[in-house]
RNA sequence: GGGCGCGUAGCUCAAUUGGAUAGAGCAUCAGCCUUCGAAGCUGAGGGUUGCAGGUUCGAGCCCUGCCGCGCCCA
C-alpha cells in the first residue's frame, strides 16, 4: 500500500542524488502540510543547500529532472522554494491496493522483547499494565512488519519482595505452608491478600527495624533452596505468576517463555558471567576505600570518562553476594547466546488458542524442548527509573568486548504511571499537605498505594456493561458481557498507549473510564459501523460484489477525482506506513494516534456518503469497496494495538 | 552535589526527529437523531510553545544561561 510506493519514491530519489550529485545522504519523506500540495513531499533539497552552496529551489529542480518518472507517480513539482511535491496516479494506486500487494517479507534474525517482569509477591497495578501493554504492542508492531519476535517475562521469584511476603506469612501471621495453600484456594484473590500483607510487613519493618532479620533469614533459605520458607516462597511466587498471566490475558497479552531467577541461581549463570567478567578485566577487586573487598566495574565503563573520582559500580559485595546488576548482566548475556549456558524448560500455561508458554527449570525434561534466547536484538521494557542500571548492564557487555550486542541492547524505557491527587481522593487515601500540592503522586507497592490492575478492569467492564445493556436490551447477558469486556479492554489499552513513552501518566479514573473522544471505544465503534453496513447488506439478501471485476481503472479515475473521497482513501491506505514509522521511532503511541485519525476519517466518510441507498450502481459498488477497505484497515490497526472489534456497540 | 527527563490552549496530551498557516481530545458555547443506530457528526471561542539570548534559508525541537517540576545515583 502506501508504504510500498513510499519506499519506491525514496529509492528513486536516492538514486537520483547519487547520479546527479554523487551524494549518499540520509533523508526522509514527509506529508505535505496541505493536501493540495500532493501526497508526499521531499525536503532533501534544503538539506543539500549548504553543502552544495546552491539555492534549494535549483537543487530541487535538478533532482526532479534527473529522477524522471516513477511508476505510480503522476506529477512532481518544486514548491515553497525547495520542496518537491509528489502527486500519485490515483487510479493506478487504487488498483494496486485493490489487487492487494505483497505482505512484508520476513526479516532475518530474532528479536527478544522482555516485558511485564512483575515481582511475584502481590497483585499487578496500573504501572505494570503500562509496561505490559507497551511491550505487547511493540511486539505486535514488529510482527506486523515481518520480524520474528520472542516474548520473555522474567520472574524474580527469589528476591527481596517475595521474601518479604513469605516473612509476613511466616513470622507476622504464623501461617504454615498448608495455611497458605488454603488461602490460595480460598474465595479471596490470593494476589490481593499478598498486596495487603506486603504493605503490612513493610510497615512492620519500619516500626520494628529489628524484624528485618526475618528478611535476611528468609532470603538465605530461599537461596539455599530448602526448608519451609523456601517451599513457601515457591508456593507464593508460582501462584501469583499464574494470576499475573491471567490478568494480562484479559488484555490479550501472551508470553513465550518465563525465565526465572531461581534457575539463574541453580544453573550458575552468574558463576559463568563472573568468570567471563574477570577474564576480560571488565571488573576488578577493589582493595581500598569504602568498596574494599568488592568486585567493581569502573565508572569510566558506563559514564563519560571526564571525572576520575566518580563512583564505580559494585557488582559483587565484599560478603560475596552478587548484586542485581551482576545477575542482569548474566541474563543479558544469555539472551544473546553469549553465556555458554542454557535453561531447561517445562510447560507452563496453555492458552485457549493453542499457544504454549514455557517456564525455565533446572533439569532436563523428557519432552522435546524449545529453543529460547540467542536473539539478535534485545529490548528490555523497563521504566525510566532503571536507566542507570540498564546503562551498567550495557557497559558490562561492552567491557566484555561484545560491542555489537551492546548496541543492540535497547532499554525500551517509559515514564511511570502516577496517581492524580483526585484519584488518591477517590481511593480514600489521605495525603500529606506536601503531597496534595504535587501534580501527581508516585505509586508505591510497599505502602500499598496504587490502583490494582484487576480492580480497574472490573470497574471498566461494569461501566461498559451498563452502557451495553442499555443500548442492546434484546441480547442475552453473556453476550452483553462479552461485548462490554472487549470495549473495556479496548479503552484501557488505548488509554495506556495514547501517551508517548516519556510522558508521566497521572492516572485519573474519570479519564480512563471515558469511552468518548480519543479513546479505544471510539476506534472500535467506527470499525463496528463499517461492519454493520455489510451486515445490513447481508440482511437484505445481497452479496458483496467482486470488486476486482466490478471496478475498472476508469471507474477509479472518475471517483477519485472527488478530492474528499481521495483524501479518505489516502488516509486509510497509510496503516502500514504508520506502523513502520512508529516501529522506527519505537513509539507505539504513533500507531494509536493513527488509529484514531483513521477512525475519525471513516466517521466523516460515513456521514458524508450513504452507501446502501446510493442510486448509481457503479458508485454504490465503489462506496462499498471504500467501506470494505476502511473496515480492513481499522481491523488491522486495532489488531496491532491488541484491541478487539466487538460484535456490536 | 552529579546524571537523566520534562515545561506547548482552562485541563490532559500530539507535532512524521530541524520544515510550509503549532494540531487533537476533554471542558465551554451554538447546531444535527423517521436508524448503513448519536460511544457519532458540524461549527465557534481559546497560543508570545516557562523566560532571555544564540546558531541558519527555516527553531516547539539544536546550543548557552536562568526559573519551575520530576526521577535516578551518592
Amino acid at each position: 500500500m502506501f508504504h510500498n510506493l513510499e519506499k519506491n519514491i525514496h529509492a528513486a530519489f536516492r538514486d537520483g542524488l547519487l547520479a546527479r550529485f554523487g551524494l549518499d545522504t540520509d533523508f526522509g519523506l514527509e506529508q505535505p502540510r496541505q493536501s493540495s500540495f500532493g501526497e508526499i513531499a521531499v525536503p532533501v533539497a534544503f538539506q543539500l543547500a549548504r553543502t552544495l552552496k546552491q539555492p534549494p529551489a535549483k537543487i530541487a529542480a535538478e533532482l526532479v529532472d534527473v529522477v524522471g518518472s516513477i511508476p505510480g507517480v503522476a506529477a512532481m513539482e518544486v514548491a515553497g522554494n525547495g520542496y518537491i511535491n509528489i502527486r500519485f496516479d490515483r487510479a493506478a494506486f487504487a488498483e494496486t491496493v485493490l489487487k492487494g500487494d505483497a505482505v512484508p517479507a520476513s526479516k532475518p534474525g530474532k528479536t527478544i522483547i522482555e516485558h511485564t517482569n512483575i515481582n511475584p509477591n502481590k497483585a499487578a497495578h496500573i504501572g505494570h499494565l503500562r509496561n505490559a501493554v507497551l511491550g505487547d504492542t511493540f511486539v505486535r508492531m514488529l510482527r506486523a512488519g515481518g520480524r520474528r519476535v520472542e516474548v520473555q517475562n522474567y520472574i524474580d521469584n527469589t528476591g527481596v519482595q517475595v521474601a518479604d511476603v513469605v516473612a509476613g506469612f511466616h513470622f507476622l501471621e504464623h501461617k504454615t505452608l498448608a495455611d497458605v495453600a488454603a488461602l490460595i484456594n480460598g474465595a479471596e484473590r490470593f494476589d490481593f491478600i499478598c498486596w495487603e500483607l506486603y504493605a503490612r510487613t513493610s510497615q512492620h519493618y519500619k516500626d520494628n527495624p529489628e524484624a528485618l532479620a526475618w528478611r535476611a533469614s528468609t532470603l538465605h533459605e530461599i537461596e539455599a533452596g530448602t526448608g519451609e520458607l523456601a517451599d513457601l516462597a515457591h508456593l507464593v511466587a508460582d501462584n501469583i505468576v499464574k494470576l499475573h498471566l491471567a490478568t494480562m490475558l484479559r488484555l490479550n497479552i501472551q508470553y513465550d517463555v518465563l525465565p526465572r531467577e531461581s534457575e539463574i541461581l541453580h544453573l550458575k549463570f552468574w558463576a559463568a558471567a563472573f568468570e567471563l567478567l574477570k577474564d576480560r578485566k571488565a571488573i576488578y577487586l577493589e582493595t581500598e576505600g569504602k568498596n574494599a573487598g568488592c568486585w567493581v566495574m569502573p565508572s569510566s565503563a558506563f559514564r563519560g570518562d571526564d571525572e576520575a573520582n566518580e563512583d564505580s559500580k559494585v557488582i559483587v559485595r565484599s560478603n560475596g553476594i552478587v548484586t542485581y546488576v551482576g545477575k542482569d548482566i548474566a541474563y543479558q548475556l544469555w539472551k544473546f547466546g553469549l553465556l555458554g549456558r542454557d535453561f531447561y524448560y517445562r510447560h507452563h500455561t496453555l492458552y485457549a488458542d493453542g499457544h504454549q508458554v514455557w517456564v525455565s527449570t533446572d533439569h532436563r525434561q523428557d519432552l522435546p524442548e524449545p529453543e529460547f534466547g540467542n536473539g539478535e536484538t534485545v529490548y528490555n521494557v523497563i521504566d525510566v527509573r532503571q536507566s542507570y542500571l540498564q546503562d551498567v548492564v550495557v557497559a558490562g557487555l561492552k567491557a566484555l568486548g561484545f560491542s555489537g550486542q551492546a548496541e543492540r541492547s535497547i532499554h525500551f524505557s517509559y515514564e511511570m504511571v502516577a496517581l492524580s491527587p483526585r484519584c488518591c481522593a477517590d481511593l480514600g487515601m489521605t495525603l500529606s499537605e506536601e503531597d496534595a500540592k504535587r501534580p501527581y503522586i508516585e505509586v508505591s507497592g510497599r505502602k500499598g498505594l496504587g490502583v490494582k490492575a484487576d480492580d480497574l478492569m472490573d470497574k471498566l467492564v461494569s461501566t461498559a456493561f451498563t452502557e451495553v445493556a442499555l443500548r442492546h436490551p434484546e441480547d442475552n447477558e453473556a453476550a452483553q458481557l462479552a461485548v462490554a469486556t472487549e470495549i473495556a479492554m479496548g479503552a484501557l489499552r488505548y488509554f495506556l498507549l495514547k501517551f508517548t513513552r516519556n510522558t508521566v501518566i497521572a492516572f485519573d479514573f474519570q479519564e480512563a473510564l471515558s469511552f468518548e473522544g480519543e479513546t479505544g471505544p471510539y476506534v472500535q465503534y467506527s470499525a463496528v459501523r463499517a461492519r454493520n453496513i455489510f451486515r445490513k447488506l447481508d440482511a437484505r439478501g445481497e452479496t458483496i460484489p467482486d470488486f476486482t471485476t466490478a471496478l475498472s481503472h476508469e471507474a477509479f479515475a472518475r471517483h477519485f477525482a472527488d478530492e474528499d473521497l481521495w483524501q479518505f482513501f489516502l488516509t486509510a491506505s497509510k496503516s502500514d506506513s504508520a506502523v513502520e514509522r512508529a516501529t522506527a521511532s519505537g513509539e507505539p503511541a504513533q500507531v494509536a494516534k493513527y488509529a484514531f485519525q483513521l477512525a475519525q476519517t471513516y466517521n466523516n466518510f460515513y456521514h458524508q456518503f450513504q452507501v446502501l441507498s446510493e442510486p448509481d450502481a457503479e458508485r454504490r459498488i465503489f462506496l462499498l469497496w471504500m467501506t470494505d477497505f476502511f473496515r480492513l484497515q481499522l481491523e488491522r490497526t486495532l489488531s496491532v494495538l491488541g484491541i478487539a472489534v466487538p460484535a456490536y456497540m
